[in-house]
DNA sequence: TGTTATAGTTCACGCTATGAACCAAATTGC
DNA sequence: GCAATTTGGTTCATAGCGTGAACTATAACA
């Protein structure tokens, strides 16, 4: 992954400007996130993917979050704790434990995602309306860039 | 900061799931960088620091990296212990230490910044030439949209 | 000359994450 | 049918990230 040409050296600082300010401000809306909601950023996490499957086993939250499944242990462990989730055996197979939410665990999940929708709504409400299909437009352009390159880089 | 207007609900989906792409590629990112050069990421964000300035103290470096000063002994223990930078005494006040890069610090340093200006460079070829500048624009919008947002998240 | 403020270090704690050792249930192969 | 292997999970040791509190030493103030 040589360079063989380049872009315009202020195009590039701009970039890398821009790019590392926008990670700055997701990893902080993290943070604000993990506080509110009273969860280590693992266990929130966890506790988002269940927003798209009704059970999850251990195996499979480990490759969705891409760690290792000691690691997920420990994170099933603590929503465990907090009474956010629930186990029950798989009656086809009795080494996997299937993991749901509670009614608690739903609850919370919903009151994420309200907060989730509302923090977005804000960003593309600060967008003048005609402006919003532009941004969407090339901020997907740059993903399949972004994307395209981490490719390469393995 | 509650709701009063909605952008359409197929526009936030598709905001969302953009900014947790690009979220998700700058962070696998930072990991690759962080393994590729041997350093732990803290002490790689420290590292950094050094490019804007020739000097550094521990407070300084707090309060860039937003961390607290005991954090801060601990990386700089790390970035000594490599020989990446070197402790002075300040001669107008002996309580404060001077940090500044050792050769191999600067060497490393290098390093790292032509290993970036290469990813990024590489992104932007992603982009068809007469695209970039688009691009970029629309970022910055985005970038200003979600600062404004953290503000009144705050 | 005390008192207070500032710069750093050390320590105890908790969260994130990995890898290795281990257990138990399932699958496979002869 | 039963030994060997694979698979799903747990536990433990280890390391990095990060905080807050207690402490040391120097500097500034009054």
């Amino acid at each position: 992954m040589d360079d063989v040409a380049d872009v315009p050296e202020y195009q590039l600082k701009q970039f890398q400007e821009l790019i590392l300010k926008l990670f700055q401000c997701c990893q902080e809306r993290m943070q604000y996130q993990c506080d509110r909601f009273g969860l280590p950023d693992a266990e929130f996490r966890c506790l988002m993917l269940f927003g798209e499957e009704r059970y999850l086993t251990a195996k499979g939250i480990a490759l969705k979050m891409n760690v290792v499944k000691s690691r997920v242990s420990k994170i099933i462990e603590g929503l465990l704790k907090k009474k956010l989730i629930q186990r029950t055996k798989d009656p086809e197979d009795s080494r996997i434990s299937l993991l749901s939410l509670t009614s608690k665990g739903h609850e919370k999940l919903n009151h994420i995602n309200e907060f989730l929708n509302n923090v977005h709504n804000q960003v593309l409400l600060q967008i003048a309306p005609d402006q919003r299909k532009t941004v969407l437009t090339n901020l997907d352009i740059l993903k399949a860039s972004m994307e395209a390159v981490k490719e390469m880089m393995v």
